[in-house]
DNA sequence: AAAGAAGTTGACAATTTGGTCAAGTTTTTT
DNA sequence: AAAAAACTTGACCAAATTGTCAACTTCTTT
């Protein structure tokens, strides 16, 4: 032994692409990086569709460079997708027992729209995991994100008990409301055709908002007036 | 000349995929065979990740053969992609000013719903394409469907003018529709793990149809009753 | 400033992949 | 039944792609 001792591939330790420089500056900062484009590449064109060299060329780095911080292509992706799941259950925490409905409920769709714009490439990139079987995310991910959702039923189960809201399916209601926050950022290129725009802008994302609220919280049907 | 005149290549026809034996049997049945294959493995892995000896053999054809009957990936991924329009908006029949709308609004979700769940992987497919960008559908059909989208939005203001429907913003509505009818079939693992269920049964997709109905036409706010 | 650790790089090897093809078999036409 | 067209197939090739590595430079430690 006491040859070769240096262990190059450490990876993505605890929340390396968080914060960049600190103690470990270059390393940080390369793995960035290689992370950020990766999440790009990934997120257009999964992980069999990805080439690494566009990965490397997206970062700055040269292909060798690359390899250097990771020690394959997988090892690249399960570290893109780890920590997507921390920004997906982010919006949830607007969805609590002590909150007026539609208060609570327009402020989870405003947050999770934020996030989607903001994150575009994060949120297409777990689209793109989803429709390929989800076979990247870890068991205890997957059972986090079931947990959550139980939990966010019964807040829903809650405010019709009392009155609050109509009797409606928790579950199926939050795909919806899943679903319609996530498209304009994962089929964007569709949704600026719905729109007639040549590009989705901040006063889109807001019309969605008001649209997607207005819609959920009180219906097409007009209310009996009078 | 006169040596070799055989045209191979002839490919995706007219109709190809839709009737299978008629005049040419055995082409239109490996055809057939051969975008089913590729439609399922497109759909999961996109243009660049899908591996041509993958769809092969999920068609249960020798990859030579294949080639025989389309000269590269790229078509036969057009071929795939290239009808996938008329099922979209062939739901949107049903949205005609003519109908009531929580009539016309409900057999578009359920006719959506239904198309998900049959042809689970098409939707996918089309998924695919979008999240990477729309590159290869083409013009005619990106005008096709920006068109009928503009046409049926007039319907939705036409209800709303009369009273019948509240004021809204019928493309970003259509958004929300399209959004949560196709999620089923699209991110079908995530949403099995929000409903706890293994897979998606056929009164997973009633519930949801109800959900989104109700939702949709009601809304979540309870009705000022009394 | 010397030494060792960390990071950089282009060239290289091994494998995979898209696509070709000649020689065969089957089907259709006459 | 003979000829022609359509179809089948595995072997083959060239290009692309993943991953390796030895030599090199830069940074950190003492």
């Amino acid at each position: 032994m006491a040859e070769e001792l240096r262990e190059p591939h450490a990876s993505a330790e605890k929340g390396l692409t968080v914060q960049a420089a600190s103690d470990e500056p270059i390393r940080a900062r390369n793995v960035l990086k290689i992370l950020t484009a990766a999440v790009e590449i990934f997120s257009r064109k999964g992980l069999d569709g990805a080439r690494i060299v566009e990965i490397a060329k997206a970062s700055g780095l040269p292909k060798g460079n690359v390899y250097y911080y990771f020690s394959s292509k997988e090892e690249i992706y399960n570290a893109a997708i780890d920590h997507l799941i921390h920004s997906w259950d982010d919006a949830f925490r607007h969805i609590s027992a002590d909150r007026e409905p539609s208060d609570a409920i327009e402020a989870y769709v405003r947050a999770k729209l934020d996030n989607a714009r903001e994150n575009a490439a994060e949120t297409r990139l777990f689209a793109n995991e989803i429709l390929q079987g989800a076979g990247h995310l870890s068991i205890k991910a997957r059972d986090h994100m079931r947990t959550v959702t139980s939990e966010k039923a019964r807040v829903i189960d809650a405010w019709a008990a009392v009155g609050k809201i109509e009797k409606i399916d928790a579950r199926h209601l939050f795909i919806l409301l899943w679903s319609v926050t996530q498209f304009y950022a994962e089929f964007e290129a569709l949704a600026c055709d719905a729109l007639n725009v040549s590009e989705l802008t901040a006063e889109d994302y807001d019309m969605a908002a008001k649209t997607i609220t207005q819609t959920v919280l009180g219906g097409l049907l007009s209310r009996p007036s009078g």
